[in-house]
RNA sequence: GCCGGCUUGGCGCAAUUGGUAGCGCACCGCUCUUGUAAAGCGGGGGUUGCGGGUUCGAGUCCCGCAGUCGGCUCCA
C-alpha cells in the first residue's frame, strides 16, 4: 500500500484521481486502482487551492472572532469565498487582521488530514457549529442541496478535515468539508488576497438569515495572482459608467430617478447610429417597423399573462376614469394587437414586425446598476407570426440575423443558451407544447455549430428561448440577443390567419430582441471598445488641429467638406497649443486627427495622427476625404496607422 | 427588497481630537502660440446629497430619507 506521496515526486502535484474520482494525495492506493495526478496550474487543483484558502481564511477569521459560526466556503471563478455568522460584519481593518492571520497560518504549513466520521460524532465535535450541523442534518434528507454545499457535505460518507500543526501534531483547527484539499497550507504561497466582504443569504434563500461573506482570490503563484490584478484594473478601466461620465455620453439624473439614463448629445450620437443601423438591417430582413405606446389598460396585460407573473416588477398602476393603466414593462401584447387589427392570409406570412419599444420595469432598489440593469429601457423587440411549419425556418433566419448584426458591432465570439422549461407552476401550456417548441429550439441550436449550453427553468412562462452570450475583448460574457418560441400568447389573444384550404389557424410567434436592451447593448460596447469606438460609431469622427492659428482658415476648408459628406468633423479654434489640442482630443478617444501646418499648407496636405499616436503624414486632400469616409462606411476600427486603408 | 461602504464646486480628491471649506483638471478672461499627449497670468464657481437632532459651534457625532458602489435575492 502506497499513498500519492510516494507515487508522485513532482511537488506542483496536489491530488489526484484515483478512479476518476478526485482525493488527497494521502490516500492509500493499490497496484489496481487507476491513479492520475492533480496538478495546481489544472482546473480540479485550482479549485483545491481555493477550497483550502477559504479554509485558511475560516480559520483565520475564527482566531480573530472566535465567536463567528462557519457558513459555507467553496472554490469560485478565480477564487473562493467564506460565509460567517458575526454580530457585526466585517470592517476593512477586521480583513486587514484576517489577511495577517491568514498569513501565518500559511507560513506555520498545516497539514490536512481526512477523517471520516459518523453524523454522531460530526455533531458532537460540531456541536458549536449551527449551520454545519444544518448541513448534516440535510444530507439525512433527499439530496436538495446545491454544489456548494455539497463541497461540504457531498460524497457517500461525511468527512472532517482537521489542521494540523506538523511541529507538534496538535490539531489546531477543524471543518466539516467533503474535500480534497492540498497536503499542506504552505502551498497557498503568496498569490492569494482577500477581495471584498459583503452579506448573503444563507442558502441562497432571502427567508434566511443574512451571512457576512468573504470573498478571497487564490493562484499558483504571486505572478498569476498580479495578473489577475491587473485584469481586475483594466477591468475597471472599461466600466461604461466610468467612460460614460469622461466622454460625456450619458448620466443618470437623481431627479429623474433610479435608473432612468438621459443620453448627452455624444452619447446620442452612437445611440442614433446603432438605431438606424438596426432598423434598416431589420427591413433588409423582411421586417416592417412599427411603433406603439408607453402605457395601456391592464386588460392588455391581463390577455397576454404576464400581470399574475409580473405585477411586481411593473410600475404600480395609474387609475383614471374607471381603468387602470400600467408602463408597458413588454412590447409583444401591443404588437399582437396589430396582427390583430385586420384579416391575415396565410400568404402574408411569415409576418414579421419590429419596433424600438420602450418598456418600463421596476427593477428592485439594489439591482439597478448602470445601463447593464436599468428601470427605463428600448427593445430592438421583433415579433415573427408564422405557420407551425415556418417556424423551425423562421428560428434559423433569426439565429443567423442575430448573429451577423452583433458580429457587425464587433463581436466575433458567441455561445448560445437554451432555456426550458422548469418545475414551477408559473410555466402555462402542455408538456407536448414545451415539447415540440424545445425541439424546434434545440436543432436549430445545434446546427448553427456553436457551444450550446442547456438553461434548465430560466424559460420566460410562455415558451423556451435560445439566448446569445457574447465575449467581450477581455474574455467576459454578457447575455444578448433572445430568441423566444411562444405558442401562448397567439391563443390568449386568439391571433388567426386564413389558410390556403379556408380555414382559420393559429400562428405560432417568435420574440426576438437582437440586444436585448439598447442601453445595456450600449455599455457593452463601451466596456468591448473600452471607449474607443469604431469610426462609424464614433461620436466625434475627425478633429482637424492647427499647428497655428494661421491655418485655421487651411484645415476649415477640409472639416467643412468632410462635414458636408456626413462626416462628424470639428475644427479646434480654442486657444490652446497643438499639444493641448491632441491631448485633449486624444484622450476623448477620437480616432482621426488631422493637423495641418506651413508644411502641409504648402504641398496642399494634411497629416493624420491616430488613437495610439501613430502618424502618416502628407495626405493629399481629396485623398483624405475619400479614405476617410470609405472607412466610415466600412464601419473599420481606426486605432493605428495602417487600419485606414489607402 | 436585504447587509455593508460611500456622497465635499462639472470631474477627481483634501480638510489635525467637532472650531466655521482647500487643491488639480475643466470653465471664463487676458497675454502667448509653426509640427504630434498639459504655455503663462488672472478670475468665477460649494448654504459639504436632502431633512431632522446633539453642541456655544457639525463637512466631521446621532437618526431618517435619497442616490451610488460591492455582494445576496431577483432579472419577461
Amino acid at each position: 500500500m502506497v499513498d500519492g506521496f510516494a507515487r508522485f515526486k513532482d511537488r506542483s502535484v496536489v491530488a489526484m484521481r484515483v478512479n476518476g474520482e478526485v482525493t488527497d494525495l494521502a490516500t492509500s492506493i493499490t497496484d489496481d486502482d487507476v491513479v492520475e495526478p492533480v496538478t495546481i496550474e489544472s482546473p480540479a487543483g485550482l479549485s483545491i487551492l481555493r477550497h483550502s484558502a477559504a479554509h485558511v481564511i475560516a480559520q483565520a477569521v475564527q482566531r480573530v472572532n472566535p465567536e463567528a459560526k462557519l457558513g459555507i466556503g467553496p472554490p469560485i471563478t478565480d477564487g473562493f469565498y467564506y460565509d460567517f455568522d458575526v454580530v457585526t460584519p466585517f470592517t476593512p481593518e477586521d480583513l486587514a487582521a484576517i489577511t495577517k492571520e491568514a498569513g501565518r497560518i500559511v507560513q506555520a504549513g498545516q497539514r490536512f488530514i481526512r477523517r471520516v466520521v459518523t453524523e454522531e460524532q460530526a455533531r458532537a465535535e460540531l456541536v458549536s457549529e449551527p449551520y454545519k450541523l444544518e448541513l448534516i442534518g440535510l444530507k439525512g434528507a433527499a439530496a436538495t442541496g446545491d454544489d456548494n454545499e455539497n463541497v461540504e457535505v457531498g460524497g457517500g460518507e461525511l468527512t472532517i478535515y482537521d489542521n494540523v500543526n506538523p511541529a507538534t501534531g496538535e490539531v489546531v483547527w477543524k471543518d466539516l468539508c467533503r474535500g480534497p484539499h492540498l497536503p499542506n497550507t504552505r502551498m497557498i504561497g503568496h498569490g492569494w488576497a482577500l477581495t471584498r466582504s459583503a452579506a448573503a443569504y444563507w442558502r441562497g434563500s432571502e427567508k434566511n438569515p443574512q451571512l457576512q461573506r468573504i470573498y478571497g482570490t487564490a493562484w499558483p503563484s504571486k505572478d498569476q495572482l498580479r495578473e489577475y490584478q491587473l485584469q481586475q484594473e483594466e477591468a475597471a478601466k472599461r466600466d461604461h459608467r466610468r467612460l460614460g461620465a469622461e466622454l460625456d455620453l450619458f448620466s443618470f439624473p437623481e431627479e429623474i430617478g433610479s435608473g432612468l439614463p438621459v443620453f448627452h448629445p455624444r452619447g446620442g450620437v452612437i445611440k442614433r447610429e446603432m438605431e438606424d443601423y438596426v432598423r434598416r438591417r431589420h427591413i433588409e430582413e423582411g421586417f416592417e417597423y412599427v411603433s406603439t405606446p408607453h402605457v395601456s389598460k391592464a386588460t392588455l396585460f391581463e390577455t397576454s399573462g404576464h400581470l399574475p407573473y409580473y405585477a411586481d416588477t411593473m410600475f404600480p398602476p395609474m387609475r383614471l376614469e374607471n381603468s387602470e393603466y400600467y408602463l408597458k414593462a413588454m412590447n409583444c401584447p401591443m404588437q399582437n394587437l396589430i396582427f390583430s387589427s385586420r384579416g391575415r392570409s396565410y400568404r402574408e406570412l411569415p409576418l414579421r414586425f419590429f419596433e424600438f419599444g420602450t418598456v418600463y420595469r421596476y427593477e428592485k432598489s439594489g439591482v439597478v446598476q448602470g445601463l447593464t440593469r436599468v428601470r427605463g429601457l428600448t427593445q430592438d423587440d421583433s415579433h415573427s407570426y408564422v405557420t407551425e411549419e415556418q417556424a423551425p425556418g423562421e428560428v434559423e433566419h433569426l439565429l443567423n440575423f442575430v448573429l451577423s448584426l452583433l458580429r457587425d458591432f464587433g463581436l466575433e465570439d458567441f455561445y448560445l443558451e437554451l432555456s426550458t422549461r422548469g418545475s414551477s407552476d408559473k410555466f402555462i401550456g402542455t408538456d407536448r407544447e414545451w415539447d415540440d417548441a424545445t425541439t424546434v429550439l434545440r436543432r436549430v441550436a445545434e446546427a448553427s455549430g456553436l457551444e450550446l449550453v442547456p438553461d434548465p427553468g430560466g424559460a420566460a412562462f410562455y415558451g423556451p428561448k435560445i439566448s446569445v452570450q457574447a465575449r467581450d475583448a477581455i474574455g467576459r460574457t454578457w447575455q444578448m440577443s433572445t430568441i423566444q418560441y411562444d405558442f401562448n400568447q397567439p391563443a390568449r389573444f386568439g391571433l388567426e390567419y386564413t389558410a390556403a384550404d379556408g380555414s382559420r389557424q393559429q400562428p405560432v410567434m417568435i420574440h426576438s430582441a437582437k440586444f436585448g436592451s439598447l442601453e445595456r447593448f450600449f455599455g457593452v460596447l463601451i466596456e468591448h471598445y473600452a471607449g474607443a469606438f469604431p469610426l462609424w460609431l464614433s461620436p466625434v469622427q475627425v478633429v482637424g488641429i492647427p499647428v497655428a492659428q494661421e491655418y485655421e482658415p487651411y484645415l476649415h476648408d477640409i472639416i467643412d467638406r468632410l462635414r458636408r459628406s456626413g462626416v462628424r468633423a470639428e475644427l479646434d479654434t480654442s486657444d490652446d497649443r497643438m499639444q493641448k489640442k491632441i491631448r485633449t482630443h486624444t484622450k476623448q478617444k477620437v480616432p482621426l486627427l488631422l493637423i495641418a501646418g506651413e508644411n502641409d499648407r504648402a504641398a496642399g496636405t494634411v497629416s493624420f495622427r491616430y488613437r495610439d499616436g501613430s502618424q502618416e503624414n502628407g495626405v493629399a486632400l481629396a485623398n483624405a476625404a475619400r479614405r476617410i469616409q470609405a472607412a466610415i462606411a466600412g464601419r473599420l476600427q481606426v486605432v493605428s496607422r495602417g487600419d485606414l486603408p489607402a
